[in-house]
DNA sequence: GTCAAATATTTCGATGTCGAAATACCGTGC
DNA sequence: GCACGGTATTTCGACATCGAAATATTTGAC
């Protein structure tokens, strides 16, 4: 890994060693976090874009629901592919879709009781996971990098 | 996105902030990172996936070549979709494929010198794209996040 | 030398995604 | 009230990916 990034920057002149190992690095935890959840969710025969959006529903509060186009846009992906989703989690019976009375061209999907308990089960081990990961840096540390990244993503959310 | 790490923490009793506010943020950032790198690319007509296959080939110094198994191992993908990715860039000229005079299994894959200058040519604008993103951070703090970063690829390493 | 097991790549069928066109519905202007 | 531009969702075709089966080649046992 660190040798990764030295070879690479061999190969060019003003690279900045320690933006190439951040944005490396970045990416090489959040795909590990990835596979870590999918594997966890495995256990209960769950796919972790179906977790997302049971996730997505659950996060809003109670009675856990919101039009497709709101999920579409939450979990940053097209409504076509909501669409697909949704008959998915439906035909499995974690969530319902009904037409909003005030606007019927608005899907609502609703998580089931069935659904919800599902999302429960899965986070307990989701945070487990995560927690496994980042208590390796002691309190003081992970303080700090929340901070940094904080920092960063504030950047982002400026420019957009 | 505070807004949502705070939601979410409002759902579950035991939860490490921190350690969500990080996960969280290593998503954002490196989702933010991929929809810039895929935007500067486009100027080229190139696809993410194009470019970091040609990348691959590239990082591992003259020739430029490496065999199929290889490039599929370090771009973390099935040998299935690997030959798809060297289909394509093949028919646009920017690899060539052979195959290995000892090992006639083996297919190696060579960049060629329309794919090298590509590749040129990218990679100034992707690097410019993470600097502009990194530097809002001053050096010492790079430095900082960097280490922190680091720390915990190492765990990751470990683990596998 | 020859056959069997192991290895490298490709082919095939399924899946999840996207963009664009199609469909259903709303709201406004007249 | 009705036509029409705008909005919400679904359908459709294309694409990148995967796992498993198929193909090609090497290596080792005898």
């Amino acid at each position: 890994m660190d040798a990764h990034v030295d070879l690479w920057a061999g190969e060019l002149d003003n690279l900045d060693r320690d933006v190439e190992g951040i944005t490396v690095r970045l990416q090489v935890l959040t795909r590990y976090l990835e596979r870590r959840r999918e594997a966890v969710l495995a256990a209960y025969g769950l796919q972790l874009w179906e977790f997302k959006t049971l996730h997505m529903l659950r996060r809003g509060g109670t009675p856990y629901r919101a039009t497709a186009g709101e999920l579409a846009r939450q979990l940053g992906m097209s409504p076509a592919a909501l669409t697909n989703r949704l008959d998915a989690l439906e035909s499995r019976g974690y969530v319902e879709r009904t037409h909003d009375r005030d606007d019927r061209r608005k899907v609502v999907a609703t998580l089931t009781p069935s659904g919800s308990a599902l999302w429960e089960r899965g986070i307990g081990d989701i945070l487990r996971v995560e927690e496994e990961l980042i208590h390796h840096l002691p309190a003081a540390d992970r303080t700090s990098l929340d901070s940094l990244l904080r920092r960063l993503v504030l950047v982002t959310e400026k420019d957009s």
